[in-house]
Order: structure tokens, then C-alpha cells, then sequence
DNA sequence: CGCCGATATATCGATCTGATATATAAGTCT
DNA sequence: AGACTTATATATCAGATCGATATATCGGCG
């Protein structure tokens, strides 16, 4: 069996508990591991095929209606297969933060202009914060205690990241004060 | 003029204060912006020609001995692109960590199996970390001070990130006392 | 009844990664 | 001198991924 990609694991993941169709695993992404791992449409669709041929989940018709729908459910192969990804060391770290490159470069604006990337960068974060905080207070008493960890870690970070650039926008207006009042 | 793409402006940032070749690009972009923004030669080879034919940068053959060689200064136009694309707020703010992934489904595990992710998550960015300081140590003073104050930045994040792996491995094994020894 | 938003699946161009291939140059060891 | 390794330099390609779009049905609302 040649290598699973990581989409097949997020999958594997959101339907152990319950099975699910395409649709609601990417609304469960996008509600959830989206800030660290994203999945597309692109990549779901053809990854459930995918596993359904390797024999590590299920489809089963669930039509709603006349709309045609597919549920998942993970077979024992399935969640050996997880298991033994969850127990292999990680390997992927990205990042892609174009405001940090941004700064980077900002030499070649005139001084003073910089502040304007870490304002911006800073409004983002708080953004993202803001929305984490909301999904946080949707959550109720649950038994599975690590979505609400990676959750609460997501807050963390943004929240340091936000003090962070406002930490540079001081620096950098030392540097640079006469541009403060702007 | 069509958009274009982030590594574009890479390029153009790269090559802003000297004339570099794809291959000094690649080099640079390993020793500073890999953290938050990677580029491969899949990527710098392509654009340097379209950037090229659409005159934000010259290329010159530069041979060393009998290996060609060529190298892109930034013209004008392309110094003009760079600082208008530095003045539009930033778009692009992903991350792709298979830890936090790993310890989003670690209910999957035996309980108590859960800080061996943290842990590895610890480990490697206390290495990064490592690198980004020896990197640092490797600069003396110099007139432009945002490569500077980013790369601090990198080297705060993964302490920081470190100091959280830290906090939720004790938060783990309070959770699952009978590990504590393993 | 008609409209809109949610559910559901599928596809496609563009981008990006990671690996690999092909050369030449320069340095190192014996 | 000859052999070997590493660095320089450019190029390409399969596979992963993104973001957008297309198609269709369902449920609710006025």
C-alpha cells in the first residue's frame, strides 16, 4: 500500500466517531482544523475514493430525499491505519504568512510606512482570535478533551501574534518617530 | 498586466539591492523567508522569465568560467510593483502543522499516548529555534533592520510554541496521571 | 409559488512542493 | 596528478493543493 497523503488522515479522523458524508467533512474542517490544516472540495472527494478502494472506509447510500448523498464510516483497517499515523513522528511544518514577508522587504518603502504591515497583520490575527473565541464558546461539555486544547491553542497564538506586532509597531516608531502621529 | 504571484515579489525583493541569479535567490530564500514563506526552483526558474518579459527585471549572462550563468537586476518598473504590492494588505495566512493535526485526533490513542505528540512537536521547534538563533548570531549590524526584526520574530514564535507544547504536555498528564513515568 | 440558502458531489486551471536530471567549477585527500 | 565530494546553476515533472465554479436537490420563508 503506498503512502497515505494527509487529507486521507483528516478524513480517517472526522468519520472514527460517526460516519459522514463529503460535504459534512468539510464543514467539520472548516469549523475545526481549518487554521492549521485546510482540505478543499479538490481533494476530498477524490481522496474518499480513494480509501473506499483501499478498503479502510465504507460508502453507503443515504440519499436525502432525491438528492444523492454518500456516508463514510472507517472499517478496523481504517483505524489501525490511523493509529499507526498518529504514532509515526510528524512531518510537515509550513508556514505562509505574507504580512511577515511583507515586513521583510520593508526596507523599499519610504520609512514610517512599515507600521502599516504590522497594523494590518495585527487586525487579522485579532480577527481570527475573535472567530476562535466564538467557535470556543459553542463547544460545550464534550468527553474528547484535544479538539478544545488545539482550539485554546489556536486563541493562544493568535493572541500572541497580535501582541507581537504590536510590539514591533512600537519599535518600529522609535525608530522612525516621526511618523507617530500618522 | 495580469496578477502576480507572491514568489514574484520574492524575486523582486530579493534582487532589489544587488543582481542575483535563480540559483542565489533559492539560496537566500533557505537562509531567511523558508519560515514563513518557502520557494522552490519550480517556482523561481519560471517566474524569473516571465518577470523578465513583462520588464520588472533584466537578466544578463554573467558565466562563471564555462557555466552559464545569469543573473536579474530590478528595473524600475519592477521597484514600482514591489512597493505597490507592499502597500496593499497582505492576503495570504496558512499553516499546515501535522502535529496539531496528530494531537486534534489523539482521542484516537491510548490515553496517555497523547504527549508523545507534544513532545515531538517540542523537540522540533526547539531545533528550529536553535537554527534561527544561529542564523541570528551569524549577522552583524546592518543599515536595514526588517530582516532583523523578523527573524527575532521567528526565533520568539518557536519559543513560544515550544513553552506551549510544554504547558499542554503537563495539562495531559495531569489529565492521565499513570503515564507520568513513561 | 417562487426564491434563497444549505446540502451534496464533482471538476478544472493554476500554483506549489519535492525530487530528480544535467552540467560545470572548486576544493580536498592521497 | 587523479579521484572524489561539494557547491554552483538551470531545468523539469509528478503529485498535492487551492480556489473557484458547475450542477442539482432540499427546506424554509414570505
Amino acid at each position: 500500500m503506498e503512502q497515505l497523503s494527509a487529507t486521507a488522515y483528516v478524513i480517517l479522523g472526522m468519520i472514527r466517531k460517526e460516519p459522514r458524508s463529503g460535504y459534512e467533512i468539510k464543514a467539520l474542517v472548516d469549523n475545526s482544523t481549518r487554521f492549521f490544516w485546510a482540505a478543499s472540495y479538490g481533494q476530498i472527494y477524490p481522496e474518499l475514493k480513494h480509501l473506499s478502494e483501499a478498503g479502510l472506509i465504507i460508502g453507503s447510500d443515504s440519499p436525502t430525499g432525491g438528492r444523492r448523498r454518500t456516508v463514510y464510516e472507517i472499517t478496523a483497517d481504517g483505524e489501525e491505519e490511523l493509529r499507526a499515523w498518529l504514532r509515526r513522528p510528524p512531518q510537515t511544518f509550513e508556514m505562509r504568512e505574507e504580512g511577515l514577508l511583507k515586513l521583510f522587504f520593508a526596507d523599499a518603502l519610504p520609512p514610517g510606512e512599515a507600521v502599516a504591515i504590522v497594523r494590518a497583520m495585527r487586525a487579522h490575527r485579532l480577527e481570527v482570535n475573535a472567530q476562535l473565541r466564538s467557535i470556543e464558546a459553542l463547544k460545550g461539555e464534550i468527553e474528547d478533551p484535544y479538539p478544545m486544547i488545539v482550539l485554546r491553542g489556536g486563541i493562544e497564538f493568535t493572541q500572541w501574534f497580535a501582541d507581537w506586532c504590536e510590539r514591533m509597531e512600537e519599535e518600529i516608531l522609535a525608530a522612525a518617530p516621526e511618523k507617530r502621529s500618522s
